[in-house]
This record gives structure tokens, sequence and C-alpha cells, in this order.
DNA sequence: CACAGTGAGTTGCTTCAAGCAACCCAATGT
DNA sequence: ACATTGGGTTGCTTGAAGCAACTCACTGTG
């Protein structure tokens, strides 16, 4: 990436990018909303280089998009949960999702986000496509679509 | 960034994220979403590299985000413009800004996007703010926000 | 006519981030 | 006693990004 800060650009985009443009980290916060949450995951789910998962999860605790948890004492293991400041990157997810399903996913959408209970898919407006609520990332949740294949990550 | 692709992962995002996830990549398409077409413009608006640059925009090119036109013959003089496939990402944008303003803008949003007419700011489910319209690329316009200083880019 | 300027790049060298493999440490299981 | 698991760190190599200089085609100015 080289520098990672886009210096003297004055944008709410290239501020967020600073954050979450690094190769890599988008990744490991969509695995994180699918549930993922320990060191060895996130390595198996991406086979990311560990010493680059590793900057990349502390400096998403450092930016308070994570929060490192030790959940159990003795041997101590540690998860990595999404904040609230990290769930708000739902939309951002979602816009990419939607925009890949429709046009670099031949085979159809890999995954479908559904409204939960309902079952409808999100649209591009971040609405439930059957019932037309507003959905946040807690009213969803992943399925396997169309394009999925076998081991899919 | 090395590599680029993200290999083993069928996933929208990752996908996408092998178009657009490269350094630079997404400011230059923010600023072709404000209205930038030129070589040289985007080199002084962002400030990159010009053989980075050069390279970023005949890949976007080649993956038909941009078309590359020629606006006048002798001496030649090419403009850069959004295909429907790179307006398709406006929804990728606005979340970018709308998280980037609530979390990482002290000053307030250096930038608003809002309903062309109307008036009303864009909001998280792609909508005015105002009269409740859902919006797209061609509905809004962009101004200086509370938090756009002198020479913003 | 000579010369400066502009638009759109390309070339070449340097630097730093990413990939990869190996290693470490503490604890647990067998 | 030995292997395994979780959660990393260290060290070397590769390749993308930064930077400056150069090219090339044309245009306008004195």
């Amino acid at each position: 990436m080289l520098k990672r800060e886009y210096e003297g650009q004055n944008c709410s985009i290239a501020r967020t990018l600073e954050l979450i443009g690094e190769r890599w980290t988008v990744l490991i916060i969509r695995d994180a909303f699918l549930g993922v949450r320990r060191f060895e995951d996130f390595q198996n789910e991406l086979g990311v280089a560990r010493n680059v998962l590793s900057t990349r999860l502390t400096r998403l605790v450092d930016e308070g998009i994570l929060e490192k948890r030790r959940y159990q004492e003795r041997p101590a293991r540690y998860e990595y949960r999404l904040t609230e400041k990290g769930i708000a990157l739902w939309p951002v997810l979602i816009s990419l999702v939607k925009w890949g399903d429709r046009y670099v996913s031949p085979a159809g959408p890999p995954r479908l986000i559904v409204h939960r209970g309902c079952g409808g898919e999100v649209n591009d407006h971040l609405s439930c496509e059957r019932c037309g609520k507003p959905l946040g990332a807690r009213d969803v949740e992943a399925r396997p679509g169309p394009g999925a294949k076998a081991a899919a990550a």
C-alpha cells in the first residue's frame, strides 16, 4: 500500500479508506459480520499471512472497529468482535456485495443476504425486497446463493 | 498491494475489491463522480504518481468502469467518463461518505450530498432525508459542508 | 522562426508493504 | 513425553507505490 494515508484530501471517503482501505481489511470485517471471531479462523478463511492479519487486527482494534476480548483464562484465548462503529460499516459491505453480484458474479450471487424471518433479499436501498422494511445489520442473515460452490469461503 | 487478487474467495465483496480495492482507485472514481475527466485534472486533484494513475485508468477502462473518449483530434485529447457499471458504484461511495462523516470527520462533513432541487441530504438508505424519495447518482449534487476548509479536494 | 506551455503519458530507480515460512510460548490432551 | 492448538513474532524476499525526469505531439506568443 505504501503510505496508507491520502494526504491533502479533506474527504470522508479518503479518511474512511485510510482506516479500511488496506488489503485484507474489508475481508476481515466481512468475516466478522459472518461470525468469525478468532485469529486462527480468520487466518483459515482468508489465507492471509499471519503477520499481516496480526497488524490488521491490532489496527482495527486501535481504531475502535473491532474489540478484542479475552473469552477464556488459562490458556488465554481472545476473540475479535465488531463494535458499533464496526457494525456501522454494514452499508458499505452490502453495497459492495450488491455491485459484485450484479457485475462480477457470472454464476449468480454466491451468497444471499436475506431479511431474517421474512426471507426477502436486501435491495440497493438497504431495504427488504419483499416487505419493504428498511434493514440494518441485525435484521439479516447470509445464505448460500446460486453461485455458491463447494467449500466457498 | 501485492497480488491484488484474493484467490480462493468465492465472494462478491472479494471480487469487487479485486477491481476497485487498490490504492487510489476509489478516489479516482470519486473524482469521476465529481466531474473530473482528464488525466491532468485527476493528477492535480489526487497528487497520485502519474504512472500509478496511468495504470489505474487503463485498468478501470479495461474493466468497463470508465470509458476513454477522444474528445478532440489534433492534438489528441482524451477524457475518462463513468460507464453505467461505474455509476452503479454510487451506493458504495455514498456509504463510505456517510460512515466517514459520522466517525472520522470531527469538523463535520466536508461535503454534503443533497437531493438536487429538493435540497435534502442523502441518508443511510440512499433516500432523501427531506422528501423521502429513493435517490440515485443522477438525483444528487455535492456541496461544501461544515467541515470544508480552504482548498479542500 | 524559436521557444514556452499543455496534455497525456512512459521509463527508471528507490522504498516500503505484503507474502511466506519458520519459530516461539503457554497450556491441554493422550 | 510428545503432539496439538491458539495466538502470535521474526526474518527474508518480492513487488507495488512514490518520485523525478523524460518523451512526444501539438499550439499559441513575440
